[in-house]
DNA sequence: AGAGGTTACGGGCAGCGTAAGGATC
DNA sequence: GATCCTTACGCTGCCCGTAACCTCT
């Protein structure tokens, strides 16, 4: 049979190039996604994707097929958002966020999502930057907040929310607050995000541009373990302040001022891949960056 | 449920404007229908359609909806014919033919349809011309070979078969085969199609024309009744030869040659209403043609 | 052995048709 | 009462998920 269902499910097999991933995508089995492929040949009479070992790629049938789903697809999508479809806003969204954002505005971003949008399902997935580029491109993942754009062809990437960073010492260390240089701070190790985030490397470049070699930077992905690791004197902590406002207004850490070192904001952005049918994530994205500016009028998760 | 299904029973039911006249283009029941529309309704949460007393009108969102619903199917035929589906040429076909039709080409039609599109069903319903005519306005008959083109908006008309018309009598009568006048034939009754045809007021405008008054033309809606009618005697029938072959090859009937009374070709078009999904019917249109100027060729049915 | 697609099989539910119900003329 | 859409209900068959199977690296 000839079904919306089946086009989109061919649609998403031959994008993602596998129907195990397919199968992800659409939230089914790989058995389901195999039948409706069959269905789907069966019913056009012809062989739609040639399954090869490592990759499933579209026979000339398949890719003559192609625009024709997409298009439909599309069309589909825009009807239910014309129509103002209760269910156009409905569905699986699978969501990527780094460490920084689920310890900052992750909560009133579901709770909010939760109110306005209860028929749309999150599921989230915390890991680094780099990670969620991966999972996003492989389409394990529907949108993800990096710390970095992802800059590929068919990915929006919207600006989205900026840090300050800032550096955090334990009171253990007695460090004075103001008028700290880079020089002081490299007699301790410094603490922060791991190797391959951008706050590691700009806290490099800025060491080697003040011509300072022997410093040691500790990476590490977890953000509890990197504000432990510093109450604990192990070091100072390059990170944002908003991650560790408990422990800066219980006072077990608190900012130091270090004049000839100020580090970039750590800019977040939002990113999804452009297909046919982004409504959804469109609204979605818009949604959280309504809420920031929200939640900057009424102070909420932001000075 | 939003379906290709659903939204194909929509469209039908808003361009035929009733439930019922949609379930019998799409070969379902009433019920079918009306729980499609139900389900496409709360799909979109609003309703669609305004069932009034004597007529189902789209509401406002209907009226959105339908133009993005024939897009999609529209591409749903087109890449059905692009990838050479092989139930693209499948379904029923409710045909109506003139019952000259019936007589001559339609036999052969169908059997080469047969072989050509096993797949295809038809429904054959003989019937004069303008019954034909509102049964394909109505929606009731999907293609029509009526005796004349159908002058509506949003209907194609092909030029199809051209019978010559010729005067035939009983050798009873005892008339000369040739040099026969108007004047001669209008002693007896004129035997041919019914009033509403334009053989018949082709003949009344002839005689009219001829300044001839009294003579008699008997309408029958049925060509063999005319036929029997004409071998007893009662008249001289006005009628396509091909149409009493075997009678004239029996010699119970003959065609007399009348100098000053040269009928006009009885010419039948293939007429149906133009769909954003007409493949089908293109194509057996011109199926319909092939098969004539085949039939030309080899002198199967015209000589 | 493991990754990835196919096939077999049982169960749930969607959608159909029959038939009764209701509204309007 | 006739026409036309809706609703109730039983049933069929489709489609899904589990799991075994196959194939290729």
């Amino acid at each position: 049979m000839l079904t919306l269902k089946n086009l989109e499910t061919f649609v998403w097999v031959v994008r993602l190039g596998g129907f195990g991933h397919a199968a992800k995508r659409l939230n089914t089995t790989q058995s389901a996604v195999s039948q409706r492929i069959a269905l789907l040949e069966s019913a056009l009479g012809a062989t739609l994707l040639e399954r090869q070992p490592r990759q499933v790629l579209p026979t000339s049938k398949g890719r003559e097929l192609l625009p024709y789903a997409e298009q439909m697809l599309r069309l589909q999508s825009d009807l239910l958002h014309v129509i103002g479809a209760p269910d156009a806003f409905r569905g699986h969204i699978r969501l990527g966020v780094s460490e920084t954002i689920a310890h900052t505005c992750l909560l009133h971003l579901v709770q909010k999502m939760q109110t306005t949008y209860p028929q749309v399902v999150m599921d989230i997935e915390v890991d680094i930057s780099t990670n969620l580029r991966d999972a996003l491109l492989r389409g394990d993942l529907d949108m993800i907040i990096p710390a970095m754009p992802i800059l590929e062809p068919n990915v929006r990437n919207v600006d989205f929310v900026g840090y300050p960073m800032a550096w955090v010492a334990s009171p253990a260390l007695e460090l004075p607050r103001t008028g700290v240089t880079l020089k002081d701070i490299a007699h301790y190790p410094v603490i922060t995000y791991p190797k391959s985030t951008r706050p590691y490397q700009d806290l490099r470049d800025m060491f080697l541009r003040a011509d300072i070699t022997d410093f040691k930077i500790y990476g590490n992905t977890s953000l509890s373990a990197i504000a432990r690791m510093c109450s604990g004197g192990i070091g100072i902590a390059a990170m944002p302040p908003e991650v560790i406002s408990r422990e800066l207004n219980q006072e077990e850490l608190y900012v130091i001022d270090v004049v000839d070192a100020i580090l970039p904001d750590l800019r977040f952005t939002i990113s999804y891949v452009l297909t046919p049918d982004t409504h959804l994530l469109d609204a979605i994205a818009q949604f959280a960056l309504d809420m920031l500016a929200e939640a900057e009028n009424s102070q909420v998760s932001k000075p």
